[in-house]
DNA sequence: CAGTATCCGATGCGATACTG
DNA sequence: CAGTATCGCATCGGATACTG
């Protein structure tokens, strides 16, 4: 069976959004992915005949237009107007998850792909010195899953900032060596940077200016400033 | 596959929100539901199994509490604070739909059971007058496969609201007389009373105070008052 | 790379029957 | 009424192979 059967609008929204995997397609698009490619980074374990599909289905529904990118090959998928009114509803349902869902950090959902590829988002580029500075991340305790991804740049301009997977050739400023799972602590806010430095599970090295300026440029998930209720009480 | 493999607050929300039907079990739940039939009532298309597996599911997540009925039989199934803290957004996703869906009033999706049971929880009580009232209503027009429910009554009383499939045996103050997709598109907002009453799908038979009383006390859907971005531009 | 077509296996879910 | 146990099927979705 299709649908729920009823007219109610939280019915007929839910039929277009709290498809499996809508929301998290949403989430890309709405964080800025504009191309297939980038949508599969950030759902690593969508297969790409599903995500087509979900594509095609929200297009349908008026909450995706796409159009064939100039470069000829390839489409670019841009959220609607009726996209964008549904970011209140997918913030507050990150923060509810946030507050109430204790997320797994044993490392079974670690992608740390994805990590940095939101890290790189998350950058207050107003903040950078006016030079641009590279960082090298080296991984520790990577999951024997994740073998092959120990480490990445980081190439941060006031301009913009890059991420790479093999070396940039540019002459590393700084250099984190890190747990993975206390990386993934720090960007959901379940550790501070201070207290991930105490304990030892991150480490920066490279200019004093430039190591305690570090973790200022860092902003972090958009959650990770949501208070838990379980902590709180 | 189970889940989406992500840590995520979206994600880790999504598992617990997102799932079929569950939504909208939240939302009987934060209307004011407690029992396993109230439930049922509102959600005509789901299965007793699938409920109670859905339920479970709740249960497990910290959304819902449950304890037996002091009666013996039956639980009841109380809304957590996890879920109260939910109801931002489910009301986001309704007013949502109502903007962005056209919401199917053809009939398919007609229950007239579900439509009055929900009408009966929006009555302003206060606008009541003191003595009790009992509207008869008459569908016209009702789809075929809602044959055997051609009408009901509704008693109103400042202390309360019953909805009547049968006869309750008071003495009726007002016949509505109405089309079956009338009353659903009023009560969605799609068409204002009066001009479903000038346009004949609508009638209201009685004395004249409460005639002219009786649309006041309908609050209507929750989200007949959202605005409709292509009635606006 | 950016998808589409096809196949087939897992599982989600409804129907039915049963229990207190 | 308020569920639970079981069965069987439909459909959802992943894997693979293919196209421009």
């Amino acid at each position: 069976m299709k649908g729920y059967g009823q007219f109610c609008p939280i019915a007929v929204a839910c039929e277009v959004f709290a498809e499996r995997w809508t929301p998290l397609i949403l989430r890309e698009l709405l964080a800025g992915s504009r191309r297939f490619g980038d949508l599969r980074r950030g759902l690593p374990l969508i297969s790409r005949t599903l995500l087509a599909q979900r594509l095609r289905e929200l297009e349908d529904a008026g909450v995706v237009q796409s159009r064939p990118l100039p470069s000829g090959r390839g489409r670019e998928y841009q959220p609607t107007q009726a996209a964008e009114e549904l970011r209140g509803v997918i913030d507050l349902l990150g923060a509810w998850g946030q507050r109430w869902v204790r997320a797994q950090y044993n490392l079974e959902n670690l992608d740390m792909t994805m990590l940095m590829w939101n890290v790189r988002r998350r950058i207050d580029r107003r903040r950078l010195p006016a030079r641009r500075v590279v960082v090298r991340f080296e991984f520790r305790a990577v999951p024997p899953r994740l073998r092959g991804f120990r480490g990445c740049w980081l190439v941060l301009e006031r301009t913009g900032v890059d991420l790479c997977l093999k070396d940039p050739g540019f002459e590393v400023d700084l250099l984190v060596t890190a747990d993975a799972a206390t990386i993934a602590r720090v960007w959901m806010g379940a550790v501070s940077f201070p207290d991930a430095v105490r304990s030892g599970g991150l480490r920066v090295e490279g200019p004093r200016d430039l190591v305690r300026a570090f973790p200022s440029w860092l902003l972090l998930s958009h959650f990770a400033h949501v208070d838990h209720p379980v902590r709180a009480s």
